[in-house]
DNA sequence: TTTAGCACTCTTCCTTTTTGATTGCTAAAC
DNA sequence: GTTTAGCAATCAAAAAGGAAGAGTGCTAAA
């Protein structure tokens, strides 16, 4: 759809534009990046790319800077490969040989990880808990009147959460509890936790209300909980020009700082491998400015939560996708 | 040390430039607050309070804004008492009432209370680990080589950590984890889940060190880890007139995200109730465009933790203290 | 189709001027 | 002795003007 020579030149374009932060002239691309033809006939080929969508100008005597679309195009047809130095993968591989015992934990040290290759923002969100099937449900008295339960799911995580009574447990009853929510839950989803085992112990068992609602209300809430977000790097997105704009900084810390509008990004829409958002793509005026690089943390294919980058529309999208595709692969094989 | 109207026209230029943001000149002082004398008088005595060190001229010909000194004379003397109105008082109540479970969770709401009902970034941390007693320990058996263990201390705080084994764990060594635990410990501070445990363990009992290392090295962790550090309403500082400046923004991104300041801030000094920083008096250089502001979120005089404001040295002190004492006084009697 | 050449455009930077707020000082008034 | 009116001096901030330079679009020739 796009002549060889034109896409060339987008192509300088952008990784000019990237590197530098300044509108690219067609002198700079003739000079630094020998296409073979002279400023003028790329200028020419400016205009048309200009016609079709591809580039912008901040105004009528200035060199072009990528539209979205142009981003998109540079995304989909032009990125580098496997743009990652051997440094990095050695880098990256002595991080994640870390021993944890929580996935969480993985998760964090993956997208600080992430942060300190790119040089960006990184930030990270557990996975949906609902999703997941129940492995193991075990009740902890603490003391008399607090009970600990301790949710095991299939995907390793485990969730917990603290239930307080007005009215002592004894230790028979929570033995019971155990009995009933593992015999009645194991390798069920979590969202089955619900009304018919609050039914089940009301009536089968001769446990009080008292006791039952208060658990029924925790469970509840651990399972349908947003997972945390977890953000990393934040003052890397300062040091980038682009942020010398009070109003993008402004921008930027309102959307790290709000939550909503990440953690709909982090969940939403994984037809692909790493997923790529350039600017308002989606339709929110709060990221006109920036965009969003995200991938699934996965094991053996179950879902383990997501991890992504934000930054600018003039971001690095080569050396992103290329570290974020060996991060990928190496969590997926630990 | 002042007399009576060199005070009088300090805490109005204090307040007048908490509202403004602009230097203060004598004429406005003169109108606005009016002290029964005239603009020159006010001027003359301006002179002296510059030279004695309590106000500050942006360049010759502007008006006055208050010196770190100034501003610790106005916390020290000249402040509001009970800054505070009936619907803030309202609102935080009503906030407060959240029935919660767990203690960082109450933490958490009383810091974004204040956040909200003060207008500035706002910051927490859960105590120190190794001050608080041991009151229970539980280890939970999850699958066949993963144990979670339940540690409750003194001031109601539950910490848990996960171990994995390389081996099968069997109930009946769990069984006798908790016996030895609780038994030994029990009353105990923290920090001595340690070395004589551990050897305990080793020659008393029939346990390999394959199961007592990755014990104790987790609980080691749970017990030394830093508390984590909450951060509510970023942005709000973000609308402030001294984040015009990219240098001021950047250095608050920076405070924020590395957080180890932050930590050290939140970890010293509990002379009194409720503790003011102003810019570098404890000279640190990333603070000097800052006050912190903190108190301990404390329930029957037990320490659970710490909570604070972080904004700039135009800080409406009257506010946030007189704010800050009725949510410690709340949190203290809930 | 490509390219050299050049007028035109528009930002950026620098200098100069103007404006206006505020001070410090002096001398008179209280 | 203290207070105040009056006023020149100061300086930042805003406005205005001008020069430089980078980059384009267009034209006409290669």
């Amino acid at each position: 759809m796009l002549e060889e020579r034109k896409k060339k030149i987008l192509q300088a374009i952008v990784d000019e534009y990237i590197n530098t932060a300044e509108p690219v002239s067609s002198g700079v691309i003739e000079k630094k990046y020998r296409l073979g033809c002279s400023s003028a006939t790329i200028r020419n080929e400016m205009v048309e790319l200009e016609k079709t969508g591809y580039l912008e100008k901040p105004h009528t005597s200035s060199g072009r800077v990528p539209s979205a679309k142009g981003y998109r195009f540079y995304v989909d047809e032009l990125i580098k490969e496997d743009d990652i130095s051997l440094q990095e993968i050695k880098y990256i591989q002595s991080k994640l040989e870390t021993k944890v015992n929580e996935i969480e934990e993985l998760t964090k040290i993956a997208t600080s990880t992430l942060s300190e290759v790119t040089h960006y923002t990184s930030v990270s969100i557990g996975p949906k808990a609902n999703f997941q099937n129940i492995e193991e449900v075990k009740f902890v008295l603490l003391g008399t009147r607090m009970l600990m339960a301790v949710i095991l799911t299939d995907t390793g995580i485990v969730k917990e959460t603290i239930i307080k009574f007005d009215e002592d447990i004894t230790e028979e009853q929570v033995n019971t509890l155990n009995i009933i929510f593992n015999n009645k839950l194991k390798g069920k989803p979590l969202a089955e936790i619900d009304k018919p085992i609050e039914e089940y112990i009301f009536s089968e068992m001769n446990y009080s209300l008292n006791v039952i609602k208060p658990i029924m209300e925790q469970l509840d809430r651990v399972i349908n909980e947003d997972s945390k977000l977890y953000l990393e790097g934040a003052n890397k997105s300062f040091e980038l020009p682009e942020f010398k704009s009070l109003e993008v900084a402004k921008n930027f810390i309102n959307l790290i700082d709000t939550q909503e509008v990440m953690r709909d990004l982090l969940n939403t829409g994984f037809a692909k491998d790493i997923n790529v958002y350039i600017g308002d793509e989606n339709d929110n005026d709060q990221l006109k400015d920036f965009s969003i690089i995200t991938f699934k943390h996965r094991y053996q294919n179950k879902d383990l939560g997501t991890i992504g980058i934000i930054g600018p529309k003039r971001m690095d999208y080569s050396k992103v996708i290329s570290v974020m595709k060996y991060i990928s692969k190496k969590l997926n094989g630990k």
